[in-house]
DNA sequence: ATCTGCTAGATTGAATCCAATATGTACGCG
DNA sequence: CGCGTACATATTGGATTCAATCTAGCAGAT
């Protein structure tokens, strides 16, 4: 750190996700706020303040006069969760299908070429990152945003075991597959079709995740 | 305000929903953070913590270096509430279904004649607590923490609007009679009458919430 | 007369400081 | 020897203080 870059309560926030993300803060861990504040370089309030984002998430728990700690995610946790995102996932797609233009399947292509690029990268953030920008894009042609926010809290929950589906190379070149199968559907405005292929989508990620949870 | 009763975040939080609720705070009004922190006697940190998870639940919205206001709802983002409340009301009480004990059946008819106290008592707050906590102790029946931790923000965003809903006596008569309802069709463990009278519940209230917020 | 630019006040955002609570260890007693 | 209790330390929670940003009002120029 050379001098004071302007940092601000929403890049702490930032900074926060992605050491849960990367495992520099791993679950069930305490979050020693003093560590992290001085970490970061910022006082204490302003981390307080991301953490009580996170908590409303549920990606951290807090308890009185004990502070925060990295939640857990036990398997029945990780069902729900996917459960949750099948139904509204669903509600979702079916909206954004009945909103499509041309001209989002244009982008939507472009992000999907993002994901592409970044799989070759090997950089598990930045997959992640592509990943969820090309769903989310998707998701947002629903014209829905509380169902949006709604999903990302759902994703959020889910991020840290999920990035481990991406250190496999076997997976990194399925979820190209399914985006195209995805692409396909969206673009024959097929509800059926982009739906199954959500599902399928998802059905892999929950089972590499739950290995990874359980082993 | 005599001396310091341990006031805490979270007490600072539930004065918070009051003033929210009961209108001293109304939607698109700028939270002066000085003022309110006076009015409840804490310093502006817990305040703004409290402020946070509001913001996370969607019931304040937070503008850089401009503060916070309080959140307005519009036509389309309350029929977007009702929607995934349907959605998901319908999975949890399917799911409450096929887990309910006599037990449960007993205490939910407690919750049930609770309201029907809190009806006659007038007091608009008293009213909705009894009725959310009727509800909820349904939702929680399903055993899926998330997805109550879910609709608890859609009933939050909406709270505002359907308080009005019970100052018309004729709400407060249909709303008892239906939870009878609820209550006859959980007995009978019917999957199928307990979604539609949970459906007519909401649809009822979607009207009149409608009417206030057009009016 | 209206619009632009500047200054003053108000309000938010972050840092520092102080109080209260919890944890861990050592000591004493049964 | 084990258990409970009391004290010491560490960590959180809240109050106060200081800095940065935004809003509003006024002056002056076009």
């Amino acid at each position: 750190m050379s001098a004071k870059p302007k940092i601000t309560q929403e890049e702490v926030l930032a900074l926060l996700r992605v050491e849960i993300l990367t495992g520099g803060l791993q679950p069930g861990q305490q979050i020693v706020q003093d560590l992290l504040a001085e970490k970061f370089g910022v006082s204490r309030v302003p981390l307080r303040e991301a953490l009580k984002i996170l908590e409303g998430e549920g990606q951290v728990t807090h308890y009185r006069n004990r502070g925060y700690f990295v939640a857990e995610l036990s398997i029945t946790d990780l069902h729900e969760v996917y459960r949750l995102r099948a139904i509204l996932e669903r509600e979702a797609v079916t909206a954004a299908v009945s909103n499509i233009t041309d001209r989002d399947l244009l982008s939507l292509a472009d992000l999907a070429a993002e994901v592409r690029k970044a799989t070759t990268s090997n950089e598990v953030l930045s997959i992640t990152a592509a990943n969820r920008a090309f769903h989310f894009a998707i998701f947002e042609l629903s014209e829905m945003p509380r169902l949006v926010r709604l999903l990302r809290q759902l994703w959020d929950a889910t991020d840290v075991y999920r990035a481990v589906y991406f250190t496999k190379a076997a997976n990194r070149e399925r979820i190209l597959l399914e985006h195209d199968e995805i692409l396909d559907a969206l673009s024959a405005r097929s509800v059926a079709r982009t739906i199954k292929w959500h599902d399928t989508h998802r059905e892999n990620s929950v089972a590499s995740v739950t290995a990874v949870i359980a082993g």
